[in-house]
DNA sequence: CACGTTCTGAACCGCTTGGTTTGAATTTAT
DNA sequence: ATAAATTCAAACCAAGCGGTTCAGAACGTG
């Protein structure tokens, strides 16, 4: 093959892909056997290698592959003419539910531990994830502003605040394996305090 | 030897931990290999095996070691009687020095990179970090309150959104690997931030 | 110095790892 | 039915893995 890709297709292209992830999601790249992974996607190990050339490559496409998957969700969706004060926690909801998720995750997961290997990873999660989202709060912000339903100078420094204050408690919780003892009057606590905080900051009276 | 410790300490036992520590932090537990920790170490493997059963309890040891020191870090040394125009800046540096740094990001990525195969990794991260700087800001925070400077009613969440404002931007792209990429301007703007919309919600007129 | 403790290097063990090979079996398309 | 493509299972390889053993060397203390 070429330099590049090296990456064959064939019948069950998708099976490798599917059990690939099962197992490195769960042990890690180190810590999953190509043996285990040819055991989840219920294909041959042979069959295995003539799709990838080694397990690097596996691990690669099977990351690039959860960061597509994370930019689908990064806060499409949003309407741009609703007010801020139904806007913001509509989307607090959804950032809220994406890093509580298991996806969330471990999509997080991958690049956090990884990175050092696979170095790539991180630019890769950023641009998937942190930065598409910012972009398109953002975007939802300098509307809200052209409209005079708020006051923001810096538009990424708000959205990014935005971003962190919705983390506030329960992001750190779930990251150390509290995410299912989370209530709902806990996720309304800090919708209810990330909103009135920004429009506090930036909101017009 | 009894049930819980099964640890025996000899005159190189401190060089074991070091060497441990070093491999560990770099290839996670699946990843470093036992003869590669006695070699950083400096060791004979016999040696390390007279002091720790297995891989396990070496990675375990070294893991709560890490998070000893992350709670000497936690925030301390503020000081009570400081207006908040002063501490808030001064703690939102500290927070930020201390997720930017190599040490900090790599107890994190312990925590989130082994939690799987070491359950208890989370609890103990979280209860020497997170939350031992919570309520050290909380502390100042009370106290602020008391003075009549601060007028905030839910002190917990406020003291995590402060924290969650100083990882504005800054946090992920530390955690993606861009950390080494942080200007003083940039930190300057997001304490400035964090700090002016602190004291929007919070601060009394 | 003598002695007890600790550490060493080298070899060992059974097992696993990522990756390779190959003829046969299976699947798909014509 | 046939041919081509794909997949398979089983065996293989060299290297590495976590852990064990042991006589001798090194170290620390009285």
């Amino acid at each position: 093959m070429a330099t590049a890709p090296q990456i064959r297709k064939g019948r069950k292209f998708d099976q490798v892909l599917e059990g690939a992830r099962s197992v490195f999601l769960r042990d890690g790249f180190e810590g999953a056997s190509v043996d285990d992974i040819a055991r989840a996607a219920a294909v041959s190990k042979a069959t295995l290698y003539s799709y990838f050339p080694d397990k690097r490559l596996l691990f690669m496409e099977v990351a690039r592959q959860e960061f597509l998957r994370q930019a689908d969700e990064a806060l499409n969706l949003m309407n741009p003419q609703a007010p801020p004060e139904v806007m913001l926690p509509w989307a607090a909801r959804r950032i809220i539910d994406f890093f509580t998720s298991d996806f969330g995750q471990r999509v997080f997961r991958i690049c956090v531990a990884e990175i050092d290997r696979f170095p790539d990873i991180g630019h890769q999660f950023y641009e998937s994830g942190p930065k598409l989202a910012r972009a398109r709060l953002g975007n939802y912000l300098r509307g809200a502003c052209a409209r005079g339903e708020l006051r923001i100078e810096d538009i990424d420094l708000a959205a990014d605040q935005f971003h962190e204050l919705c983390k506030a408690d329960l992001y750190l919780r779930s990251v150390c394996g509290y995410a299912d003892q989370i209530t709902e009057a806990e996720i309304a606590r800090v919708i209810d305090g990330a909103v009135s905080m920004f429009l506090a900051r930036y909101g017009v009276r």
